[in-house]
DNA sequence: TCTATTAATCGTAATATTGCAATAAACAAA
DNA sequence: TTTGTTTATTGCAATATTACGATTAATAGA
């Protein structure tokens, strides 16, 4: 078996878990950090600073790239990611209306 | 290999990466969902509510409480669940400065 | 004590993820 | 064109996750 039953949930539920998942790995959070911070761009200096090989950052920032977390300009030979703003901005609103409707009441 | 280096990233990355990896699953952002709006408590609930087995259930509370999501009450055969409130909100608020701290420029 | 109920654990199969060496692709500069 | 630089892809091995049947444990009630 092992395979996720993603049918049963909501959409909304299986949007949550499809971000969180990709949030779930500390280098991807690493490379986030990067971005914000506006240390890094480009993939051979994450890989410098983290400490990963090249195909797996690489890796990395594809599943970013494919939640839309972060977005890829062509810059000659390198690439330059970003932050996706727009998506960003979605995301951490969906995460705050998840994490904010408090329990007001508890059964323990 | 499939082993994830956590010796390279900081306390701080493993953390939020390990919360996010534990809401990366749809029928964990369920049962919190569930607890939240006070509609399921027992293990056996979240079972017929959800759809998946009761082992499987079980398996996915075990882990929305080693990271401190939730916390269990046994209250004779079976187990009352609740949001961990305390760890709620510190998790809350660890993915809330994560989120918000947003880059000012863009470079792409 | 016996039986029913409920949740946890064990064992196992299927699938997914992580990481990297090797290679390919794409472009810049000589 | 050739060489160097940079990123993506492929292929593979190790590990992790998901799901569930079978079993166990623990309590409630007859």
């Amino acid at each position: 078996m092992g395979l996720t039953k993603s049918e049963i949930f909501t959409e909304e539920q299986n949007k949550i878990a499809a971000i969180a998942k990709v949030l779930g790995h500390p280098a991807r959070i690493a490379i986030l950090e990067f971005l914000i911070d506006l240390k890094s761009c480009v993939c051979g200096d994450f890989v410098k600073d983290i400490g990963l090989a090249q195909p797996t950052i690489s890796q990395h920032l594809k599943e970013l790239k494919k939640v839309g977390l972060i977005k890829g300009k062509i810059e000659g030979t390198s690439v330059c990611y970003c932050i996706d703003q727009e998506n960003w901005n979605n995301i951490k609103s969906v995460f705050n209306q998840f994490l904010n409707k408090n329990a007001a009441e508890d059964c323990c």
